[in-house]
DNA sequence: GTTGGCACTCGAAAGATATGAGTGCTAAAG
DNA sequence: CTTTAGCACTCATATCTTTCGAGTGCCAAC
């Protein structure tokens, strides 16, 4: 009743086939496996072992045998053979993200939009700010009369801007003089800090120009909220209706995912390399039906964000875990390249 | 046989019940209707008569009537009684979307969310911008060494920016340089002349230093691009997971909504008001068993963008018209506060 | 330890039956 | 001429029954 390499034969096979074709494995099927040459008869004896180890489980007594929650991670964690990548497979999606100086959200909601196409399942890009990034720098920039362009720049080189239209004539030195008080302000500040309490405070500070100043104000919160918060963006969520996993669940799960919430906890913490969350093994009970795969992805050394994948349990690991792991390191790469000039590269 | 009083009454109440319960309205049903006071016989002979003019289908013999195709149309031009909104749904409207200066990328998408939220329907929001709009400035701003942002201003008065990170230090020189040079080439050109061949015309003419500035010169196409293309947000697909006419169509559906090169052309010529189409009635053959609403909104005079629907033909036209009309409206509202500088208000 | 044989189980598919809401038609009443 | 009650007829839906077969567990033989 050990483990045995036949036994973990049979495992991975129950499992493959199950993904392969969502029916419930019998032991003929499985005794005309390549690398399993025994009897339907001994196969049964197997199965009925990893029954008892609670590898295997039985929808109903004269059915085959689908993996169980466990079967699924010894598969995973040991058994499974990760198919990499082909060189084809690899080219393809470097030519989706094959464009200069892509704005970086929008690199992350392409990412998520490609990674469910290519994974057919729901998929989520979500960035999470370290909560020693500072305020580097604001920028206060007339665009015509009345409308100028706010500028934050963030320790970890995250750029954002914001039109605000303003109900006043703007002129450099009005700009000038909010810009000296706002970098005054804020410079230095990390962006957790930049709550909505301390921006009343810097309003107090502005006295009888505070009413006039205020757009700006809460411009500039927008701003470092919109750094701080991160993306959270969804993909392919629709892909999960081509489960008949998911036929009268589809809804619920959709609603779930699209919650940052809920989910945005449950994915944000988890070790580099890719996690698989199986089922149950889900935090989430809405979740037990399906399986979660997160990726962290990082520039230069900081890490930055996650993605993940949501389908059912009956999902092709093998191909997914390293489809997923690629995208990861496409998104840190490219990321990296805009992010870079923390690591030098100002020649020019 | 004429299209009498009673026959519309029978008629009204038809598509009302059956936009209710979605079950074919039989002629008991309708006899304790109140206004329609003959006996299940009399009703029968009306629906007999309806369905001959075209009014009604029968989805087998021995079932009750449901409206035609025609039956909604008749309903709709002239039958239905518009529930207004009213001002309580008026105020929670207006509340989710009470903040100052808001982005109008971001109030287009919320927009759709929260029209998908109010009506149980996907939604569309689109922007269109006239091929009239020209390029009315541009500017570039150093924001840290290496990194500048762009700005493209339309002259209808849409502002966009763009982050663009150079491989080199940028000085104000080398920004007033490019800035002159920028505005010289665009000014005046419309959104539409902005073509890739275009940029590449103007490309050459930067000669030996085409190549250091390339990155800002794709930077201004792509801005011009996105306010010429505009933008198209969808709101709650989900939405139609809740209705059973779509329990096997719904992905197609739901991937037909993310087509922009579908879809646009259809909602995008409209005239103003709410303009519906009823199944069939639609020009994408996907649609016939789904409405179309959409309402263009405008800012100020100029008409910009439409806001749109999509559900089960068997939907609550008298409410959702009035409530389609009202978010138009609104939307247009604050766009046109937005924008508004076009029309005075520049005191300050 | 492995295998063929065999009785047994139980879900899914196919067929049979019943139910009833709703119809069209007819003829009588208003 | 309009309205209504009566009635036979239709047909989708629900329920129940039957059949079928893939798959099992167990046993005895190899």
């Amino acid at each position: 009743m050990f483990f045995d390499d036949r036994k973990k034969r049979i495992l991975s096979a129950i499992v493959e086939t199950y993904i392969r074709t969502g029916e419930p494995v019998g032991s003929k099927t499985l005794s005309e496996f390549p690398g399993i040459s025994v009897s339907p008869a001994t196969v049964r004896n197997e199965m009925a072992a990893l029954f008892e180890m609670g590898l295997l489980e039985q929808p109903h007594t004269s059915a085959g045998r689908v993996p169980s929650h466990l079967g699924y991670r010894a598969y995973i964690d040991s058994l499974m053979r990760a198919k990499p990548l082909t060189e084809d497979e690899k080219d393809g999606i470097d030519a989706l993200f094959n464009i200069g100086d892509p704005d970086p959200d929008k690199l992350l909601a392409d990412c998520a939009e490609a990674l469910a196409e290519y994974t057919g399942c729901a998929t989520i890009a979500m960035t999470t700010t370290p909560s020693y990034v500072t305020v580097e720098h604001i920028d206060i920039v007339p665009a015509d009369a009345t409308t100028v362009v706010l500028l934050v720049i963030a320790s970890n080189g995250v750029v954002k801007s914001k039109v605000c239209r303003l109900g006043f004539r703007v002129n450099t030195g009005i700009a000038d003089f909010f810009r000296k008080f706002a970098n005054d302000r804020f410079c230095g500040h990390t962006l957790k800090e930049i709550t909505a309490e301390f921006m009343n405070s810097v309003s107090i500070q502005l006295g009888e120009y505070s009413g006039v100043f205020n757009p700006l104000i809460v411009g500039i919160y927008e701003l470092c909220k919109e750094v701080y918060d991160g993306q959270y963006y969804l993909g392919g969520r629709e892909k999960l209706l081509t489960y008949n996993e998911y036929s009268d669940r589809a809804l619920e799960i959709m609603k779930l995912i699209s919650k940052r919430d809920e989910l945005g906890p449950v994915i944000g913490n988890n070790p580099s390399g890719v996690t698989v969350f199986i089922g149950k093994e889900n935090s989430l009970s809405q979740l037990s039906g399906s399986s979660l795969l997160v990726a962290r992805f990082s520039i230069g050394e900081n890490d930055c964000g996650t993605i993940g994948l949501i389908g059912p349990v009956r999902m092709d690991y093998s191909r997914l875990i390293p489809h997923l792991e690629y995208f990861a390191e496409k998104l840190g790469t490219l990321l990296s390249i805009t992010y870079q000039r923390k690591t030098g590269d100002e020649n020019g």
